[in-house]
DNA sequence: GCTTAAATTCAACGCATGATGAGTTTTAGC
DNA sequence: GCTAAAACTCATCATGCGTTGAATTTAAGC
């Protein structure tokens, strides 16, 4: 899952002009533009995205995120100006709120809790939209910017929302968050089981009647 | 709330002898053991744990560390071998389990909802029985032992009794932490609003039932 | 086709980190 | 009071980090 392998339309190119004893140090290929349509920018956020998720803002280096994207770390820079750049690119669609706003309020009020424990579920379940949120949980514990980016995430789009249409006090919406965010942290970050390995069913049951006391 | 000011039994040491333009590089006292008895290892892990709960494992550094407990750096790695030593022992008293565990066991089961959040509550306002479980909580999200250490704390040490003594399903005393994790984490890392400011009692009121339902 | 702009790598800087080994001062055991 | 051990600092190493500036190659605009 790690390498990630360039269809290259024509094999035309480069990499067989000195083919003998050239200085191959850093990073196999040669300085200078590469042929075909640019695709590396959306090669570094997703490699980004992927180690941020794994790792945190401050766990996760340039120098990988370049590593992995199979890229000088300049290149990042070039791009991006500077971390946090990478950074906030990279999170730019933790999930589409409006998508997941218009799915949740579209259930009666009375099967609110419900439906926000699927969509979560069903969310947290797909590796490629819970990268990012993973990414924001992860550094928001350590770093300070994260921790807005995540507060504000939290309260106003996700949940403000339901706040907004259904006139549910904050602190009940709150203590549905508080819910949701620490299964998913026990089910998918640490990993503690049994709730790891329940089916998306057993969660459905145990956990809608709590969101739904909170909402209804 | 930085600097530790040291109670200095006797004022009759060193400090004066080379008074005029000495190599005062680095930490402003000599080579050698200090006077007096031998203080400086508790310094240390306080230290620790102030760190590694406001920054978590990784986040933390050794000479961080030493510096807020004004010592060499080489000094740590004496005493606790490397950083994971420090580590370790900085976390070697969480919460002291039986003490936690009697006090929510002792109440009878249908209160045993408004028990565990009010424990609850009481453990994370209090500075000092906060900062190792921060601590730890912060580091398990990006170090991998940390969150070894996370799961055996979260199931056995804590939950591990209420399934022990009154047979609740583990998967039950999962989702009632996941309840009261995720309420910390909204409250006192993230610093949601408005259950960041809310009293005990209000949460009390919000979260007894529903830790109830989970464990009655 | 020439020129400008964009993409890409290389080499290097300054800094912080975890670790180690050697040296110095005090305490504790006898 | 001597000696062995413990406490403590200093200087240093190798590594990885974020960042920068210059050089090189390709793509785009005219």
């Amino acid at each position: 899952m790690t390498k990630a392998v360039r269809p290259d339309g024509s094999g035309s190119n480069g990499s067989g002009s000195n083919g003998s004893a050239g200085p191959e140090g850093r990073s196999g290929r040669g300085p200078g533009r590469r042929p075909g349509p640019t695709e590396t920018r959306e090669a570094i956020l997703a490699a980004a995205r992927d180690l941020f998720a794994e790792k945190g803002y401050d766990g996760a280096s340039l120098r990988a995120i370049a590593r992995a994207a199979e890229v000088d770390p300049a290149l990042v820079h070039h791009f991006f100006g500077n971390k946090e750049g990478v950074f906030t690119q990279a999170m730019r669609f933790p999930v589409d709120p409006s998508e997941v706003a218009a799915k949740i309020l579209g259930a009666p009020r009375e099967r609110l809790g419900e439906m926000m424990v699927r969509t979560f579920l069903e969310v947290w379940d797909d590796a490629d939209r819970r990268a990012p949120i993973l990414a924001l949980l992860r550094s928001a514990m350590t770093n300070e910017r994260a921790a807005v980016m995540m507060r504000q995430f939290v309260s106003t789009a996700l949940f403000g929302k339901v706040h907004e249409t259904h006139r549910i006090p904050m602190l009940r919406i709150n203590a549905a968050a508080g819910q949701m965010v620490g299964v998913m942290l026990l089910r998918y970050v640490l990993e503690v089981e049994p709730i790891a390995s329940a089916t998306g069913e057993e969660l459905v049951d145990l956990l809608a009647p709590t969101v739904q006391r909170y909402l209804g």
